[in-house]
RNA sequence: CGGGGCGUAGCGCAGUCUGGUAGCGCGUCUGCCUUGGGCGCAGAAGGUCGUCGGUUCGAAUCCGGCCGCCCCGACCA
């Protein structure tokens, strides 16, 4: 009698049987964990809170960085680097900013084999401003220096207190562009138009609708004037902020004397801004359009558009179809998709189409004996369940559109999952009731007291003041005091 | 740091209540077989049961300390 038999407990169940991820309604988290670790893209490391990006992750993180960076450069800005060690004075010169960032700084108090001394440690940067303005400073002599533009591609520290993968680690990847211009309606017309590119990027790329607007003064980047962000909504209904974009004002630039020497002669003070997205925007994806199956990827930032999986018994067959899945892929490349042929004869068909949808290839196209003498091929797009067949000559053409068209499909199924889940909220029993349902647009008082109040309450957060939610007047729902109009509440990550 | 859960084979877990010297599924390796939705059969390798100490003839199991991980909150991109 085998132990199975003895102990039934002891056969295969289920949620343990290394197949199935847990499903998303049941356990949103254990979702996300499990499809991350599953579909290959990053593993937990040794190190707290810090994670290992596998290829499959880094190169969804590649295809963004290439689509982010040409819009960068379109826009006029340059890549440079800047050290990942920062004198711990520099931080401090900002008050603001060294208050905020201080919980959550890695400092080096050691090097050279001996203890550095009080000041003259470094801290592993959190964030770039100051070290970057230390640069500026020297850069900038004459009106004539302005605009400086730079973006960095970097690793940052920020040690959380609970890291998630991608959603917040412990190190993340990052760009975070710095500007400095001549007058404040320069630096705030930069800060706005990247938050535009963000918008763009998030939208056209990412296929995930976002909420463009203003932080509220305790939600704001220290040290900025003004942060505005680009907001998103999870499967889960949670907000995820994806991208911020920050108007310094001439903060950083007093601190370090950033100066210029204007047409009239005059000393004045550089206007500066900030912006960034992160590794984050790979969580932010996942999180928005995958399935119980596993990962889907929008189309324009999938390693893998399309994958060719071959079928066949005999050696006779599978050289035949072998042949033509080449072609077909050869045809397929030219066309700008990045394809995959799979040959692997080791394992069965069954196994592959299930390992493909984990690890979200768009479209998967089968070929086997069958569709030879037919001279086609079935296609099967990752985020519907239909399959098609069709004449091989048509292939290429067709994947194109299937590829196009999905593109857009995922953002019309998270804007209307986030639409549906947005909602204009009027009383205290309304915002109990649904608090835990997505976006609720609420009117407030401004104080962040009665910011607080509505969060430890009801434990969500301002996220943004959206700029095209037309602001009208109205009371709080909390306090009753009045309003000027609607802002964006919701349980954030 | 507060609340909850968990550490047993590469992965997912059972066994702990009731102490008797470790098991299931998946994966891996070998051979045969199979290939249109997670093939099948036969065989094999693989674990000082997180760690330290205590109780006991005997501890994965009981008691105590420590370490680590995950989830929910506070911090945050």
């Amino acid at each position: 009698m085998s132990d199975a038999q003895k102990n039934p407990q002891n056969a295969p169940k289920k949620k343990n049987d290394n197949l199935s991820l847990p499903l998303r309604a049941e356990d949103f988290s254990g979702w996300y964990n499990d499809l991350v670790k599953r579909a290959k893209l990053a593993d937990n490391s040794d190190v707290r809170g810090s994670m290992v990006i596998r290829p499959n992750g880094y190169a969804i993180w590649e295809n963004m960085q290439k689509v982010l960076d040409g819009m960068f450069k379109d826009t006029g800005h340059q890549n440079a680097y800047f050290p990942v060690l920062i004198p711990e004075s520099y931080l401090a010169k900002e008050k603001k900013h060294v208050a905020d960032f201080a919980p959550q700084v890695a400092v080096v108090t050691h090097a050279g084999g001996k203890a550095l001394p009080e000041g003259e440690r470094y801290v592993i940067r959190p964030t770039s401003e100051t070290i970057i303005n230390r640069s500026f400073t020297n850069w900038v002599q004459s009106y004539r220096d302005l605009p400086i533009l730079i973006n960095q591609w970097a690793n940052v520290i920020r040690w959380e207190m609970r890291p998630r993968l991608f959603l917040r680690t412990t190190e993340f990847l990052w760009q975070e562009g710095h500007t400095c211009h001549a007058t404040e309606a320069e630096a705030t017309e930069e800060t706005l138009r990247m938050l535009d590119v963000y918008e763009r990027f998030a939208e056209d790329y990412m296929a995930m609708p976002v909420i463009k607007g203003q932080k509220t003064e305790s939600e704001k980047f220290p040290g900025a004037v003004n942060t505005y962000s680009i907001e998103a909504m999870m499967q889960d209904k949670k907000a995820l902020q994806a991208g911020t974009s920050h108007m310094l004002g001439q903060n950083f630039a007093k601190m370090f004397d950033t100066m210029y020497q204007s047409k009239e002669g005059q000393k004045e003070y550089v206007w500066q801004t900030s912006w960034g997205v992160s590794t984050r925007l790979i969580g932010a994806l996942i999180m928005t359009h995958s399935d119980d199956q596993g990962l889907i990827v929008p189309p324009k930032l999938a390693p893998m558009q399309c994958v060719i999986v071959i079928i066949g018994k005999t050696p006779e067959e599978r050289g035949a179809v072998r042949a033509k899945a080449q072609a077909l892929a050869a045809d397929l490349k030219k066309a700008g998709i990045r394809v995959l042929v799979d040959d692997d004869e080791t394992k069965g068909p069954g196994f592959k189409y299930a390992e493909y949808e984990l690890r979200g290839a768009c479209v998967r196209v089968d070929l086997g004996p069958k569709d030879l003498e037919k001279n086609q091929a079935m296609l099967k797009r990752r985020d519907v369940a239909e399959k098609e067949t069709l004449g091989l000559d048509a292939v290429v053409a067709r994947v194109g559109e299937l590829l196009e068209v999905m593109q857009k499909d995922l953002f019309n199924k998270a804007k209307t999952f986030r639409d549906t889940h947005t909602f204009e909220v009027n009383t205290v029993e309304e915002l109990k009731a649904k608090a835990d349902d997505g976006f609720l647009l609420m009117h407030w008082d401004g104080t962040p007291e009665t910011e607080k109040r509505i969060k430890d309450e009801f434990g969500v957060t301002t996220r943004n003041r959206p700029f095209d939610l037309k602001q009208e007047p109205g009371k709080c729902v909390l306090t009753g005091n009045p309003s000027t109009g609607r802002i964006v509440f919701a349980k954030a990550y």
